[in-house]
DNA sequence: TTACAATATTTGTATATACAAATGTAATAA
DNA sequence: TTATTACATTTGTATATACAAATATTGTAA
């Protein structure tokens, strides 16, 4: 993936513009083949994460406070997030009876069924994305990714 | 950045899983750093990319296929991006008259002039990012990116 | 010339996201 | 008890984005 050739410029770019862009090109690459992927279950890679966080909790409820803190990409909204696997069966909510402002939500069977479904599907679009990464290079790139 | 503390996870996470979060954990800091650093301007980052690539045409209009061919994140809707950019006056457009199916698109003086004061902010923003990087690093970056 | 295909952009629509304000509930202090 | 504040979630609104369909123009073959 060389960066000039697909932005398409002739211009020499400085080392850190570049690393910017170039970060930013993979990130396309990356959540537009895990979006492919997660197609076929028509979730986004947004719901899909919530939907492994609730998973994580093992049987124990989750809050809206708990997803947001865990969510790999944080956003305002995990209100109508949740919503959306509500309406497809796949989670439950419930007002917490201890707290009334709190609200608990879980995973249904159908949720946990469709969930292992998508791993297999994400597994095989991990894959493809570092198909040419050996493990020492990911160890390294992730030891570079500690830097940021 | 460690991975786990940041999602709050005490299990153990696949490498390529782990890179993949990884990244996306990045991006995310990276382009909300991006976004606060251009909010003074009122302008997006995707915005702001159109205006670089126009002002590296040199003069020369670039038309809507152009500006997606070079575009680090391409879109399906640059039309309503440069609508944006006509209503700040950062941009002209007039229809191509050789081939008026086309269109053809500039950047103005005033659109020079904020472009460059946006260009300190990139450049505070980049060196900010990436100030636990050495330059080795960043090239050992840019080479495991380019087997993406 | 007419019909058809190809090209370039625009528009419509559904969904996603960011941010602020509003709502409802609980905890605390006077 | 009554205010006041803090907390947790929801709602409103503006903007962004993805995707498909529509429009307008040009090129080409019968």
């Amino acid at each position: 993936m060389n960066v000039e050739a697909i932005i398409k410029t002739d211009k020499k770019i400085p080392l850190r513009s570049r690393t910017i862009i170039h970060l930013m090109l993979i990130h396309n690459k990356v959540s537009e083949h895990i979006s492919h992927a997660l197609k076929p279950y028509g979730i986004s890679i947004q719901q899909f994460n919530v939907l492994r966080i609730l998973r994580g909790q093992q049987g124990k409820p989750a809050n809206l406070s708990t997803l947001n803190e865990r969510m790999v990409s944080k956003m305002s909204n995990t209100t109508r997030l949740v919503d959306k696997l509500l309406k497809k069966g796949y989670a439950n909510r419930i007002v917490c009876i201890s707290n009334r402002r709190k609200v608990e939500i879980t995973i249904t069977d159908e949720g946990l069924e469709v969930l292992s479904d998508m791993d297999s599907a994400m597994k095989k679009a991990e894959k493809d994305l570092l198909a040419n990464l050996t493990d020492l290079e990911l160890k390294q790139l992730n030891h570079l990714f500690n830097k940021f």
